[in-house]
DNA sequence: TACAATTTAATTGTAACCAATCAAATGATT
DNA sequence: AATCATTTGATTGGTTACAATTAAATTGTA
């Protein structure tokens, strides 16, 4: 590459990340504003129906999320009916997140959400699991840094 | 996979996508608070770098952003001296966004930040070509829909 | 020419994001 | 026990992001 090259659009690799990801989230506005979700809220609810119960600091690992972010939007999905925030009785700074039934019962109705979207994204298979490898070896690799 | 697992965070190709955007997105923010930029300001001076002049419906085209992320974005340029802003007087719509000298300056300065940044991602060449090469088929992909 | 439709930015309102800081609880050291 | 350091979330402040709407200019058409 051209020395002067470096700083085009077209040679970065952050851009068209950063672009897919944004186009990507967008396929979900529609089928989540259904359920009154955004997609934040929709990815910490996919923790939560996996884990049923877990604090601030373990969902911020897996969202690579801070609490400057998640206190409000769990506050708001407190409000939604969908979770609560419970202070750990051993250690009262840690705060537990849980499902409540109607948190529970949401993920029912948001199991056809990946088909939709991915009605959406015509990669193949193959094309679709290297992507998906790229990314967490991207992911992995700058957590270390 | 198991109609169960669609809605597993791990099962989605959607989030390390967006995880992976925003971890990078992170790693310019010393090199660009050097210069007073956010990364969303820095990928814009880089199409004025690139172009000298283009209107607000073009660089929204550019960069995935329409012009209530852009109209703020482009004050706060111009407020910094590195860009300004004048209506066409041709279609008076239209909003002409052009360097100033203090703007063509700061490309020097930026020179050397996709070296600093690209030293924190360690991929092989051959990896990412490959991810480059999957990203902009999603991206050209979904904005087909 | 009228005037409806379209185009272009700007505005409004809501929700992220995140750097930086703060406050409270806990742990470690003496 | 007293004090310092660390951990955990919350808060603050500034900047996106984007859906939805608005306002103004232009274009198309009767």
């Amino acid at each position: 590459m051209k020395t002067n090259d470096a700083l085009k659009l077209d040679n970065q690799l952050c851009f068209p990340l950063y672009a897919a990801s944004r186009e990507i989230i967008k396929l979900y506005h529609v089928p989540l504003s259904r359920l009154g979700l955004t997609y934040t809220q929709y990815i910490t609810m996919m923790v939560l129906w996996e884990e049923k119960h877990i604090n601030v600091k373990e969902l911020g690992k897996r969202l690579f999320l801070d609490s400057g972010t998640l206190t409000p939007l769990l506050k708001s999905l407190e409000n939604q009916g969908y979770i609560t925030r419970t202070r750990s009785s051993e250690d009262e700074r840690v705060l537990v997140v849980e499902l409540t039934a109607q948190g529970k019962k949401l993920k029912s109705k948001a199991s056809n959400i990946p088909y939709e979207v991915g009605a959406c994204v015509n990669l193949s298979p193959e094309e679709a699991g290297e992507l998906y490898r790229l990314l967490y070896l991207l992911l992995n690799n700058i957590s270390d840094t």
